[in-house]
DNA sequence: CAATACACGTGAACC
DNA sequence: TGGTTCACGTGTATT
């Protein structure tokens, strides 16, 4: 078969940044015309993949998020912002619990608003300053379990000699008021008893060690 | 100056729906080219709408997340994307830890992957399981204390006499690796002591009571 | 038909 | 100058 034709078709239609190599009539300059329409196609391919690459990560957020692939990009950018908010506050709730131990004994009991668990639970939180004492966090838990508190968290630190504890309890709703005050009733004895104990045996290398 | 003439040609290109009312000389009904353009003119300001809505949630992403505000729409919301994946894990990791005790004895140390504290320090993940004892809280302490880790979280549980301990704590990154090792030769020497020591006499009445 | 949402190509601004 | 990003107006489909 003869592709001669083709050949010269093809040619043609190349432009040419150096002619000097080929004769005039195969290699055309590139003309400003010519070079115009290459800009615009590239430009227009350029536009068309920076689209691309911004729908394809709203794509992936539609499957972060709980929302169907037919919400609207704006609605769905409403979510992603809600969302980020929503977590940005549940991590530093989690993780900027205040423990450090301060010098006058302290006990509160607050009760967060809102439903944290989702399934009827009310969450509170609890924290109790005083002196450390070995047998401190077994007491403590037994309040807790008769209570039929369930701990979701606890965060403790000692400094000198003292302790901070804070704990994340969820109790029945039902139950959820009797509870924040039984739980205050037992913390204030808990602490009595520490205050009229002799610490001085309790004391560890760990506390000394950490006096500054 | 006479306009009869554009008057009259206006008039003419007007389809009038109701011109009762009005002398065709000074109301001109809505004529198709009207319509057309009042429509072209609600389409651009509603188009125009649109995209406002969209960028002004991008602009709130853009101060949710550690960025500037010159930063592009696509480099954006692939940063959005890695953020609200990291921030979903990391809620479900410290929401669903296991804390029920087991028999047997463990210790494990987990490394996540990923830096989410976000700040150059590495996360991980240690689980203790141990016969119980009132000493065993305050010693994990010294360790983590010893090694430089904080405690971003601790989680404990006791049933039976036994308890589990799981701790999530971060790293300087430099460290993080030796860190590990040290924890997990740490917490096996913690192991050993509870074992080889008397238990019975650190056997509590919240124990007994918990034994089925 | 009006309202809405999206993709597209284009002009402008900025390295 | 070319590569990259943005805003804009428009064509088109879905409701």
């Amino acid at each position: 078969m003869d592709n001669s034709h083709l050949f010269q078709f093809l040619a043609s239609t190349t432009t040419n940044t150096n002619n000097t190599y080929y004769p005039f009539h195969v290699s055309q300059p590139p003309s400003h015309h010519d070079r115009a329409l290459a800009a615009m196609k590239n430009h227009k391919e350029a536009e068309k993949r920076r689209r691309e690459r911004i729908n394809s990560h709203l794509d992936q957020l539609r499957t972060l998020l709980p929302c169907n692939s037919k919400t609207d990009k704006a609605s769905l950018l409403a979510k992603v912002v809600q969302r980020v908010k929503e977590l940005k506050q549940q991590t530093s709730e989690i993780t900027e619990l205040e423990t450090v131990p301060s010098e006058t004994d302290e006990i509160t009991v607050l009760s967060t608003d809102g439903d944290y668990a989702g399934d009827g639970r009310l969450i509170f939180k609890a924290s109790l300053c005083c002196e450390d004492r070995s047998d401190l966090i077994p007491d403590l838990i037994e309040i807790l379990k008769s209570l039929h508190l369930k701990t979701l968290r606890a965060e403790m630190a000692t400094l000198g000699g003292r302790t901070r504890n804070v704990l994340v309890v969820a109790a029945d709703k039902e139950h959820s008021i009797e509870s924040i005050h039984f739980l205050q009733n037992s913390l204030k004895s808990l602490l009595d008893r520490s205050n009229s104990t002799d610490r001085s045996k309790r004391r560890r290398a760990l506390d000394r060690r950490l006096i500054p």
